[in-house]
DNA sequence: CCCTATAGGTCGGTTCTTAACACCTTTAAG
DNA sequence: CTTAAAGGTGTTAAGAACCGACCTATAGGG
């Protein structure tokens, strides 16, 4: 019977997120990935509450753990305010032991990632691409520093998902790249890996402008499978990429 | 700035779901999914309660919600139990006013029916593509009902979520199915239309077997645009698809 | 007739969320 | 130098959700 694995599923633990939870991972997730950047400035207390349909109380509780964990600093005063940290964490808790199954993410992620880029292929605006192509040049800059190199990667793939005029999938698409990014800080990147990598950005920018859905998903399939290989410390399957 | 879109999702109203809601979501979906066969009988209530991981009161407020809804029997007694209802209801409320924006899971479907067709192309084993085909047989011979038809199109692309051997995937996949579920419930299926359907099933399964991972992608792709149009109101779609 | 497995019901305690209100800190304006 | 505005800090009380424990009601089997 195939549906033991999905009947399994339905009697896992029930664990609903509790509102302090859920509102410290969307904004610290919305800061580690650069969406909320290094020194803006947040709504008042009092506003973000309304906007986010929460007490003021919880949103506190939760601004007080960002405080703590880094992400966010507080100033008091007429000019004060709450402000994302200049060099906040990269990932949720660095270097803790890593949970067990959260290898899990990257057979969602081929979902996600394949899905934007066939859509994106539909539906992206020159803009879009054009916009694309700018972050894989600023990529190529930044081989060197591999945090740089992240954040811009991230932008680039939420700039797939926005080009797919897909609002869920976007949303989709940021969860995915919060969860990869506590697996990506583990390993290490060296720049000739990141070039590669980036390499295989340009050629899928190429792809989607032709609007060629199934060349696009085969170039984000080959991608997402190099950074597989890498993260299950197989020989480096870049190379072998490269070699096409 | 393409992170707009982005950093409006960041913002959006937090309202993370009860624990009494969640396990009513969870099982009313496994029974009109028929993950839960009608008439199957459910663990005893403390049985569940512990494995779900919550407590029984919790638990009971759920099943009380599910048998007013008609998912659900109760019987009480020395055989007693909690039963799936002979005939329960297909979609959450049916004949509800669509919840403006229902339509965005059509761009989710996209991307978890395409990741999971692509990676079942390259996992899925030779048992599993014959339980797939199977299950296109059985379509074949259920044309003319299509209550009967749908819930063999549920195991079929919850079948190929299973071949692509990822729980993550399976999880979304009965997600996506449940949503869909109350969309489809919408609209009109003549046999016309459904046989035409399950031949891009048939042709889907092809594309598995021979671990064409791309072709399968294209042939989801195909599978999906023609519900999407449908769905849409458009000219029947599938008539342009079939005349490949 | 009694035993037992199972659903149905009640109640007090704990934790999370909310709302309201008063307070403290800084700085620009006057 | 005073004051008002902007915005973070703290406190308290009420309500809702969840839990665990204990008790009741059925109905089939020995």
């Amino acid at each position: 019977m195939e549906t033991d694995a999905a009947l399994e599923a339905v009697f896992m633990p029930v664990r609903p997120a509790s509102t302090f939870e859920e509102t410290v991972e969307r904004l610290g997730s919305a800061i580690r990935l650069g969406l909320l950047a290094p020194g803006s400035k947040l709504p008042p207390e009092r506003e973000l509450a309304r906007r986010l349909r929460i007490s003021r109380s919880t949103l506190r509780q939760a601004l007080t753990a960002l405080v703590q964990s880094g992400h966010l600093v507080a100033q008091r005063g007429r000019t004060g305010g709450t402000f994302v940290a200049a060099e906040p964490p990269l990932s949720e808790q660095a270097g803790e032991p890593l949970d067990q199954g959260a290898w899990a993410v990257l057979d969602y992620r081929v979902a996600i990632e394949a899905g934007a880029a066939m859509l994106a292929a539909e539906r992206g605006t020159a803009a879009q691409f054009d916009r694309l192509d700018e972050l894989v040049a600023k990529m190529d800059d930044e081989l060197e520093n591999f945090e740089e190199y992240r954040r811009t990667d991230i932008r680039f793939h939420i700039g797939i998902a926005d080009a797919a005029q897909s609002p869920r999938l976007l949303s989709a698409m940021t969860d995915v790249e919060a969860q990869m990014s506590d697996l990506i800080a583990l390993i290490a990147h060296p720049p000739e890996v990141l070039a590669i990598s980036n390499e295989q950005h340009a050629r899928l920018v190429k792809a989607l402008r032709r609007g060629d859905g199934s060349r696009a998903v085969r170039q984000m399939r080959e991608h997402t499978e190099g950074t597989e290989h890498i993260l299950a410390g197989l020989l480096p399957a870049p190379v072998r990429l490269a070699a096409r």
